[in-house]
DNA sequence: CTGAAAGCGCTAACAA
DNA sequence: TTGTTAGCGCTTTCAG
């Protein structure tokens, strides 16, 4: 059984290696008659390109652009952001490259300008952590007339002709956050946190969180009455008086969830009043880790966004490189379940 | 700053290419002199020989060996032999293919003649889940000296010059699991479930865990009885009896643990009788996980043998034809915690 | 001991 | 729309 290669396909079909490349990579100028021949006994050959040659002849650049909020240190996107290490060191060998781009995640006219700046710079491939459902409708378009292909992450907005998409469910992980909360048990109230300035976004991915979370309130627990408190990041002090003021007002509240990466921000507070509450968060923070081991916070339920990018990546690297397309689209991660006897090799 | 290639380092030494070939590849036949002049201008011009020229211009195949206990279906060994189909198909654009030889767990010889099978198929690495202490000693010192590259999987022995490791922290995979089962809680007496061929091998990794899970209950729960039942998992009747014996005469226990991946063979008893028990167990085998949906089984605290081995093939892949190594030898895995609401996507 | 030369399989520029 | 051709950088005879 010989290794068969572009010139066997040439052969066979009476055709040049030139014309085989050229469907090969379908850069067009090709006659639809030539193309069904060679796309026919490639199928039937089972032709299978040398990755080798290729590189070896080809030995330009690619970039691959990942689109993500800025991340500043201690917060959830930094930690995707790590993923694009990896990914690095995995693609180089295909002469493949990453380049970041950043938006203020909550301000649109910033994503549209970093939309501008990726397509500038001509990539090979994009990786979006969208947040802005119109603006992000209209870059997809862009890119797909471009046919630059892209793959979302973390928020999977409908938008034309994605390749991939790597995320956990969103309702799911709300679900499964309640069960961490209250497990069975009857449980008169509990308190969700929540963030100032996310009540303005458009496209807030704690929203169908949120609704998991009710709904398995509504299901294992109906009489349960569910407060909300909000919160400024920007202002602990802020913030501590405000959970002293609702506790002021419903001493008796002995559960505390948080539906995002935040549950950080409360924890000074808990730690300065020794009740026993069960609090529950989102993601893999050092500062939550960091209460997790300390038993402040009970739970945490994690999504390795680094495995997010990586996998994105490398998923636009095989359609890339390989025009290998990822066996599933919609790619639904695992929820990992931090306690403080599993976060230490996490 | 241009590329530098064999042929700039054949002009400046005067000599040609396949004389610097033969010293890049100390195949000797070539004089002292011109040995030494083409060293010198290597490391002066900082040369680095690409890897896709070569690799193109060898044109050989590689196997990577993948030395694993036999999977019957619906074991531990069966999810792990999963991870060699995702990494074929990402080594495979390197001319590398996988080739499994597998081994009975519970007989040294069989692991003696299975080592002897990968050597004769001469790889360019090894992939091996050890069992056996001494033989896995013998045989990594013959790869060695063969220099064959070799990563552990699962267990980690202490053998010489292995590339790299992965698998969970066994002792703390103990402590999770006590964890699990009885939380902060007084309870006053527990049973461990044990296989009973267990009893003889000689590299048990339960027997680790054991220790985790015994410093846990003194730690945390030091009034509390331990008691162990062995069962054989050829024989359900008897397992079931044997139940049936034990609950008979400790009526009281409401807390299992099984510390391997065996849970399963004593759901069809723990249905027969509804008795409300707290289970805890490992792997996420498709039995494991109906159990789980169903609640006869509370949590399971599972460790992707796949990607164990996924990870060890690409490892090899990056040594074998990029000559890189890994950043970490020992690669302990989070331990993933499964409850009903989170073993869906899983 | 050394050099010349023929590829490895693919890409891309240029002609036709 | 297609064919031709000159490499990419390295390996490997084979003749000297």
């Amino acid at each position: 059984m010989e290794k068969i290669t572009i010139n066997d396909i040439a052969r066979l079909t009476g055709l040049s290696k030139g014309t085989v490349d050229r469907v090969l990579h379908n850069r067009g100028e090709v006659s639809k008659k030539s193309y069904q021949k060679v796309m026919d006994t490639i199928k039937e050959l089972g032709y299978e390109p040398n990755l080798y040659a290729s590189l070896l002849a080809r030995a330009e650049q690619r970039t691959i652009a990942l689109l993500l909020p800025a991340h500043e240190p201690g917060t959830y996107w930094e930690l995707a952001a790590k993923g694009e290490a990896k990914a690095q060191a995995a693609i180089k060998p295909l002469s493949l490259v990453t380049r970041q781009f950043n938006y203020n995640q909550y301000s649109a006219d910033s994503f549209r300008e970093a939309c501008a700046r990726v397509l500038e710079s001509n990539p090979a491939g994009v990786v979006m952590a969208p947040m802005f459902q119109y603006e992000t409708q209209v870059f997809a378009q862009e890119l797909q007339t471009r046919s630059i292909p892209y793959s979302l992450i973390d928020t999977k907005l409908e938008t034309p002709g994605y390749l991939s998409f790597y995320g956990i469910p969103a309702y799911k992980s709300g679900y499964l956050c309640a069960a961490m909360l209250i497990g069975e048990g009857p449980v008169k109230e509990v308190l969700i946190v929540r963030i100032m300035r996310d009540k303005g976004r458009q496209s807030d991915p704690t929203v169908l969180r949120r609704s998991g979370f009710m709904d398995y309130m509504l299901e294992h627990n109906p009489g349960c009455t569910i407060r909300s408190l909000f919160i400024d990041p920007e202002d602990p002090a802020a913030t501590d008086s405000a959970l002293d003021a609702f506790f002021d007002e419903f001493p008796g509240v002995r559960h505390i969830a948080m539906l995002n990466s935040r549950v950080h921000l409360i924890v000074p507070f808990l730690e300065r009043h020794p009740i026993d509450i069960r609090v529950v968060g989102f993601d893999n923070l050092d500062a939550n880790l960091d209460a997790l081991r300390r038993g402040t916070v009970s739970a945490l339920i994690a999504q390795r966004p680094e495995e997010q990018v990586h996998q994105a990546i490398q998923a636009l690297a095989d359609r890339i490189v390989f025009q290998r397309f990822p066996e599933k689209t919609d790619n639904y991660q695992h929820m990992d379940i931090l306690i403080r006897y599993n976060a230490e090799d996490y």
